[in-house]
DNA sequence: CCACGTTCGGAACGTATATTCTATCTTGAC
DNA sequence: GTCAAGATAGAATATACGTTCCGAACGTGG
């Protein structure tokens, strides 16, 4: 007997039986088990062979999967996957609804939570309207052309710089992450010559650290790119090419979402360009 | 010709095609119109034949319904009615959709811009559906409570507790970093106790470090709240509350969009709680 | 009442699908 | 190392599906 008497007649079963059964699934099962509960609508609209192929195993294996867990075969269980859809729809609705409407019956923190998801969209949103493609082309030709990329941000911005560093490092893009440790800064930057080029950060209040350091790389003539959120920022000066990014705040703590999208676009499209030569 | 030139590109579309020409179409066509527009969960999930029997037609009448309104079959009428019921929960693959349609004379660096930005939508939308406000009341409670909250994290996730950190500082919340320098991180959670609580992030593939220091603080009792991406992390087994939250990529890489605004969100109502007593 | 175009029903067709089957591979105990 | 039990991949298969086609029914204008 492959099964296990009866299959769950609801998705929420499912899922509790997937969970409380993955530690005993042989290994292909187990990829299964994890690509579906991460990609249900995948499941709920694809067929055997595409969600096979997504999930990187034999469409049979679905079917096994499916008799592991008590159906016929894989068809079964897919609809529950399409099931949860159509009821999730329903309830989806007024949900979003009594968010929006119902507001005062939210707990304090889920209100919070809740004004920052709106900030982070609006974020993300303007970022599509301030940043100009040709500028943009700029800046990532400047950082390709680089032998090391200096990164530069204090504070606040320094997470955005951290994670470029991580991900240039994964792209096999040499550059230095400026504001690690306490002091050797300054020494770090006097290698930054003309053939490098620097990335800088910093949003207001600026560190003065970080307008000094922008300043004296501008002064021996190595290529700046930055980020700010205003044409008065100190940084916007001394770039060759800046852009101005207001992030949306909620009681004055920015997410950083927008931040962190347009980073990681100029990160991958540096390391894109420079592959292409 | 029995098609009217192009099919509508998204169901709103269609759905307005339908009510103008309803008048027009002959009998048959008129009852599927009804039927589509009455169910369209039905026509989004079942095959040709169920949805003819259903509404009375015979198969062939649906597909010339799908023709009349310039589809090639039925298969891409019923392609909208599957979109939209996807779109309900995540409504941004039409937004990547209009991105790469309208971008086709951008530059590849515009391009990629373009496709974080949709990502970041997509994950910041998703945090709005998968994060439920009690369990993130119960998250911000146990944080609130905690005398030191350590903020555990590693690589790609490291941004994330880092900005908490300078947040945590500024709202004089007392935290500790794990994971700044090597070696002491051990030693600094040594101090952790029950009335302490902990923080952790992390995403496919997960640093076996935060994991197993995860594990430790829950073998010591140390309410622990995580937030990471798949019902099968490490962290999800031996935390007290735990949210899944995945990340939409362009090519693997993450923007943190989304992370970060829960993050921030959670800081924020950590604070707020505390500040209320 | 008759021709004509349109619409409809139902069978026939080719394709795509989920499932089954079997040889190969992996795993773990002895 | 050997063997047995189970899991996997990939081809084979039978089914169900969307689509097409054609004759019949219907309505319309002469």
């Amino acid at each position: 007997m492959t099964g296990s008497g009866l299959p769950p007649q609801d998705f929420e079963a499912l899922r509790m039986a997937i969970l409380g059964r993955k530690a005993e699934l042989p290994k292909r099962l187990t990829q299964v088990a994890a690509y579906a509960l991460d990609h249900p609508d995948e499941i709920a609209f694809g067929t055997a062979a595409s969600i096979a192929s997504s999930a990187q195993v034999q469409p049979s294996t679905l079917v096994r999967f499916a008799q592991h867990f008590g159906f016929d075969g894989f068809s079964g269980l897919q609809q529950l996957f399409r099931l949860r859809l159509r009821e999730r729809n329903s309830s989806y609705e007024d949900r979003l609804r009594s968010l929006e409407e119902g507001g005062p019956a939210l707990s304090e923190s889920a209100g919070i939570l809740n004004k920052f998801i709106s900030a982070a969209h609006s974020s993300v949103d303007s970022l599509a309207n301030v940043v100009d493609p040709e500028n943009f082309d700029r800046a990532v030709s400047i950082l390709a052309r680089a032998e090391t990329i200096y990164l530069i941000a204090k504070r606040r911005s320094y997470p955005i710089s951290n994670y470029m560093a991580y991900a240039f490092g994964k792209l096999k893009v040499r550059c230095q992450l400026v504001g690690t440790a306490a002091g050797i800064d300054d020494d770090l930057l006097a290698f930054a010559s003309e053939k490098d080029a620097a990335f800088a950060v910093s949003f207001s209040p600026y560190a003065s650290e970080s307008a000094a350091q922008a300043r004296a790389l501008a002064g021996r003539n190595v290529p700046l790119v930055s980020l700010t959120d205003s044409a008065f920022s100190p940084l916007a000066e001394c770039s060759t090419v800046w852009f101005e990014l207001v992030e949306a705040d909620h009681a004055g703590f920015r997410s950083l979402s927008g931040s962190m999208a347009f980073a990681m676009a100029l990160t991958v499209s540096v390391a894109e360009k420079r592959r292409r030569g």
